[in-house]
DNA sequence: TAATGATATAAGTTTATCTAATCGTAAGTC
DNA sequence: GACTTACGATTAGATAAACTTATATCATTA
C-alpha cells in the first residue's frame, strides 16, 4: 500500500487548530469557514488512520498522538513561517545579497560610488564582492555563482549565455612624474625611456603589448607591478613612465603632481561592460544595484 | 494586501525539486508528471513573486534566493517526515504510550499479568500506569489523561462521559492467623476479637465500615495500616483478625499460613471495572491493551 | 427552557491541481 | 551537420480536492 502521501496543506489546518483548540478561531484566522477545517481535520485523522482531536461537546482537545503530531508539525510550521518571512525580507530589500563579479580595479575605480550608494539606500542587503580577473567572473558569470559582473569588454571572448550593456569607455594613458615634451611624441621615442606597467596577465598589459606589436615597436617593461597604487609611486619616484587608466592617474595630474605623457599615436581603449546570465533571473536587489550603477554617473 | 496564503503543498513539492534539481526525476518521486512540477513551481514563484531556479537548457538550479528558501524548506521537511513516520509506528505499535490509571492494589493484583504480556507483545509501546486512589482515576479520565482506568466501581459515583464494563468482581474474606472456629461466626462475635484494617480513605476500608454498619454492630480497629503486605504480616503476627479481598490472602490460605474466618452474614463485595472516556477516541495501543486486559483471566 | 457557542454533516459549487499532448531547446551522437 | 535524446514550458481539458452554504447536533450557560 503506496499510499498517494498527505498534503502539506492540511498540516498547516491541523498546527491552526491544534495551536488554539478551536477550530472556528483556527477557521477565521486562515480566512475560510469552520466547516472547511472540521474537513480538513476529519481528512487527515482518516488519512493517518489515528484520531488526532477528541471532541467533548463545545470543546476539542488534542489525543496523545495529535500532541505528538503537533510537537512535530509545530517546528515545521515555524520553519515554514521564517522561509516566507525570509522571502518577504528579500522583496522588500531588508535582507538578500548581491553577487558581483569585478576586478580590483574595475571595483576600485568606478563600483565603489555605487557600492556605497546602495548601502545607504539598502543597509540589509550584503552585496559580496567577488574580486576576480574578467575572464573568471565571467567563467562564474555563466555557471550561476554571480547576479552580475563589471568586465572588461574583450571582442574575442566568449559571451555566450551572458547579455551587458557598455559601461564605460576606459582610456589609457601614458604619465611620468615631470613633463617630457611640448607636442606629441612617438611611440618609438617613448620606448627610449624605462616603462613601469602592469603584470603580464593583466588586461591593461594586453592592451600596452597589442598598442606596441601594431605599431611594430620593440618594446620591454623596466618594472612590473601587481597593481596601479604601485605603478603610481613608482613614476612620482621617477622611475619611468607608466601605463594606466587615465582615470586612475586623474586626481594626480590634476594635483600637478604627475603629466600625461601624449603620444602620436591612437592609444586603444578598452569598454567596461556590466553582464549578467540571460538564463538566471535577477533578483530585486541586483536589479537596485544595476540601475545605481547606472546612473552613478561613472 | 493581505495574500491567501501559499499552499504548504506547493513547499513539498519545491523541496523535491529543489533537492532533485530535476522536474521530471522529482515528479516521478511524487507520482505526478512533470508538468504539475513545473506548474507548481511556477505557481510558487509567482505567489512569492520571486524566481527559485533558472532554467539552462535543460538543467536547472536554484537561484541564490531558492536557496535560501530551500535551506528553511528541508528543515520543516524533515519534521513533517519524522511527524510522519511517528504516526506509522504508533500505528504499527511500534512506540506509543498507554495511559492508565489504577490504584496500587488493583495494579499488583489485577493489571500486573496484563502489563507483562502487553510489553512481551508490544515491547516499543509505553504504558504509563498512574497510580491513584479510584476517584482521583476517574478526575483523570474525564479531562483526557487518561486512555483507561480501572476502578472500583462505586454505585453512588458519577461517572458521566465515562463507559465501562465490569471486569470481575472482588470478594472480601476475614483472616486470621489460626482457625477461629469451625462454624461461621456472628459478626457480633468477630467484633470482640483486635481487628487490622485498611486505613481509612481506601474502598475496601469503606465497605468494611458499610458492613458493620448495615448490621448494626459497634467496632473499632485495632490497627490501621496502609497497605496489604502489612495487614498480611500483621495477622500472620497474631494481631489480630485481618479484612482483605480473597485474592490477596488466597495464595497463603492455600499455604496453610492462614485461616479464613467465615462470617454468617453476607459480605458484601464490589466491582471492579474498566473505565474509558466515551468521547476520546482510544488509541491502537490502548485497544491492545484492553483486548490482553480481558482475556488475562483475571 | 431557551439561547449560545461550538463542531459535524450534506449537497452543491468553485477552484486548484493534474494529465495528455505538444512544443522548444540544449546537449550528445553518429 | 543532421539526428536523437533529455528535459522543461505551455495549453486545454478533465478530475479531484477544497470550500461554502445551510442545517443538524450537542453541551453549556442564562
Amino acid at each position: 500500500m503506496q499510499n498517494p502521501t498527505i498534503s502539506f496543506e492540511l498540516y498547516k489546518i491541523f498546527y491552526h487548530a491544534a495551536a488554539t483548540l478551536n477550530f472556528s478561531k483556527a477557521a477565521e484566522s486562515m480566512h475560510v469557514t469552520q466547516s472547511a477545517v472540521s474537513q480538513a481535520i476529519k481528512s487527515l485523522e482518516t488519512q493517518l488512520g489515528i484520531p488526532l482531536f477528541f471532541r467533548q461537546g463545545r470543546s476539542v482537545s488534542l489525543t496523545h498522538e495529535g500532541e505528538i503530531l503537533f510537537a512535530h508539525i509545530e517546528k515545521a510550521f515555524h520553519f515554514i513561517r521564517s522561509a516566507e518571512i525570509s522571502m518577504q525580507n528579500i522583496k522588500s530589500l531588508d535582507e538578500g545579497t548581491v553577487f558581483i563579479g569585478a576586478s580590483d580595479t574595475i571595483t576600485r575605480y568606478f563600483l565603489m560610488d555605487a557600492i556605497k550608494a546602495f548601502h545607504l539606500a539598502y543597509p540589509r542587503v550584503k552585496l559580496s564582492i567577488n574580486n576576480r580577473p574578467s575572464p573568471r567572473s565571467v567563467e562564474k558569470l555563466k555557471n550561476g555563482e554571480l547576479d552580475l559582473a563589471v568586465i572588461n569588454l574583450l571582442p574575442d571572448s566568449d559571451y555566450e549565455g551572458l547579455e551587458g550593456v557598455s559601461l564605460t569607455t576606459l582610456e589609457h594613458i601614458f604619465i611620468s612624474s615631470s613633463p617630457v615634451s611640448a607636442v606629441p611624441v612617438t611611440l618609438k621615442t617613448l620606448s627610449q625611456h624605462p616603462l613601469v606597467c602592469l603584470e603580464r596577465k593583466s588586461t591593461t598589459r594586453r592592451i600596452l603589448e597589442q598598442f606596441f606589436a601594431t605599431n611594430e615597436v620593440i618594446w620591454e617593461p623596466a618594472f612590473e607591478f601587481g597593481s596601479f597604487d604601485v605603478i603610481l609611486e613608482a613614476v612620482k619616484a621617477s622611475m619611468g613612465i607608466g601605463f594606466v587608466p587615465r582615470k586612475i592617474a586623474a586626481a594626480l595630474i590634476e594635483a600637478g603632481e604627475l603629466s600625461e605623457v601624449t603620444i602620436k599615436e591612437p592609444i586603444p581603449s578598452i569598454e567596461i561592460g556590466i553582464m549578467v546570465n540571460k538564463s538566471k533571473p535577477l533578483s530585486l536587489a541586483a536589479k537596485k544595484y544595476l540601475e545605481i550603477l547606472k546612473n552613478t554617473g561613472v
